[in-house]
DNA sequence: TTATGTGCAAAACATTTGCAGGAGT
DNA sequence: ACTCCTGCAAATGTTTTGCACATAA
């Protein structure tokens, strides 16, 4: 299935569009949530099936970082992204592009290398404020 | 649960032992595979509660990188990973550690950086050989 | 002896799929 | 009209959990 020859449906729609919304690289499930707020009779089959129709035609990312669930960037523009540890939100991280670590990979692996996505993992400011103030300062 | 007050049982011993042995990368239920050859009773629990407790204690790592399943190391060096577009496989790649792209990232993102793991993308020296070789030349 | 760990089975999730009816071109 | 797509529900695959019994310390 190219872009070419998938039909302009509604539900299609409206999914690009909420995606487009948001910049915090939501789940299928978190998609599903905006998009039935609009179309409440939409099935999450419906949702996860386009979703990796438009990953494959390249209209938008699927990132597979870590956790349980895959999320969906509706920006195509290659970035990298860091996790908190603490409450799992994701978010961009723009740096300029690094080839030369692809060639250093193929080097080192044998491989032909195409590309390559670095995950950060920090803290980020909520979750920095709540570990520094006292009430919630339990460190077992 | 630290490795202080964690019993060492037989089990746990085999699941180590057994990591250790090969550098695939496996997932829990390869793991399962490998260890029930030697003890033919474990249960599938057992593997994924072990593999949890040895990555929290950092007696092994758990590779959270792209596909469906978590995959696990015995070895705690760290270190990145490329996997294979074709197979799926994962293998090593050790690379010069860049802390100059913790400092960009905390930059870029305001989140206090404690690391990042780099996932390289490509193919696999099997996987080349059999696009290039006439019988599976099908590029649809 | 006793807290921790195990095997087993069921539950909990995330994701995929089959199918009959619906809709875009 | 003729595909392709959708909603629904069931199936699949991975990981977690409750519990009675077993075992390391």
């Amino acid at each position: 299935m190219t872009s070419a020859n998938m039909r302009l449906t509604t539900q299609r729609q409206i999914i690009l569009e909420e995606l487009a919304k948001v910049s915090s690289h939501p789940t299928a499930n978190e998609v599903y949530d905006m998009v039935r707020k609009r179309l409440p009779r939409i099935g999450l089959g419906t949702i996860y099936r386009n979703l990796e129709l438009m990953a494959e035609s390249g209209m938008i990312q699927k990132l597979e970082i870590g956790g349980n669930q895959k999320r969906f960037d509706a920006t195509t523009i290659p970035h990298h992204h860091v996790r908190c540890a603490a409450c799992g939100c994701v978010r961009d991280v723009h740096i300029q592009p690094l080839r030369q670590l692809d060639t250093m990979a193929a080097e080192a692996s044998g491989y032909q290398i195409s590309g390559h996505n670095i995950e950060f993992s920090g803290y980020c400011r909520d979750c920095l404020e709540k570990r520094r103030s006292p009430a919630h300062n339990i460190d077992h």
